[in-house]
DNA sequence: CAACAAATTGGAATGATTCTAAGGTGCAAA
DNA sequence: TTTGCACCTTAGAATCATTCCAATTTGTTG
């Protein structure tokens, strides 16, 4: 019986990859999980905490490290850095860039045609192997509806 | 008359760029600039400090900071972020892409035409507007040379 | 020179993240 | 079924890059 009430966006992803990956399904990592699926604003650790923390009052800071970089490590989520501020995260698995809003802080994914990494890898110089491109755009957004 | 041998590589943008913002040239900011542009392998501010200090044995790491930021404030280096490890530095102004090879640590430059920036850019949907693109490969470089 | 602003300095403070040591939890072998 | 044991979670201490602070020092201007 799941802990939480968001279960349908998570079918079999969740437990699978855990367990391909020899790792038991808990109540922490399902309901880390079930925050980062329902509000998709690349959330820090500590906004993590402060949603996770009303279903789960016992749960502390550092399981919620923990579980993030679990669910990094499965391929579940994307952790995304901007500059030195706090690592946030991302459960779009799609490829795709970030924006960052200078004005709101706001960050917001910008998916892009699989073509235009491949055109970018094609720049590299012989020698460079690149297994990963990240795109981030920073400016100003409209009226953000989103 | 300048304190350090390298002169001839900023003859005139260090102390007019200053200028241009109201700030001294002082013997420090000469000097980390110098250190910057004199081996261009995007070091760390601990990095920097270790290089400047056998030929300014006084200086301290707040200073190292406090010219590294006024010297990407007058756009004369660009700080460079990867994942959360320290704040590196890059002299090159030309707009170009960074390379971080997961082996070594190393980070390299890699220029790319500014058309597939612009081609970039025109791939935000409307109501985004980028002043910036930001673009990190990561991998693996062959017996890197440089 | 005197006054004032800009810059440097050493050390303390910050803040996100990681580490550590001490319990829980749940399956599996005896 | 108990016990063993690996996996997990937890609170708090430790880390580390960076920033802040208060006290000089330096440079410029009147
Ligand atoms: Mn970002
Ligand atoms: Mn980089
Ligand atoms: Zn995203
Ligand atoms: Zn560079």
């Amino acid at each position: 019986m799941p802990t939480h009430a968001n279960n349908a966006l998570h079918p079999t992803g969740l437990a699978q990859k855990l367990a391909d990956s020899g790792l038991r399904t808990t109540p922490q990592r399902e309901l880390v999980y079930d925050v980062l699926l329902t509000k998709r604003d690349h959330p820090t650790a500590d906004e993590v905490f402060a949603r996770v923390k009303p279903e789960l009052p016992g749960i502390s800071l550092a399981t919620v490290y923990n579980c993030l970089e679990t669910l990094v490590q499965c391929d579940l989520v994307r952790a995304v850095n901007f500059e030195r501020g706090p690592t946030r995260y991302c459960p779009n698995l799609r490829p795709h860039a970030h924006f960052h809003d200078e004005a709101t802080g706001q960050t917001h994914d910008i998916d892009l045609p699989p073509v235009l990494f491949a055109k970018l890898k094609a720049e590299l110089p012989a020698g460079f192997d690149a297994n990963a491109v990240e795109i981030t755009f920073r400016g100003k957004a409209k009226t953000s509806l989103d």
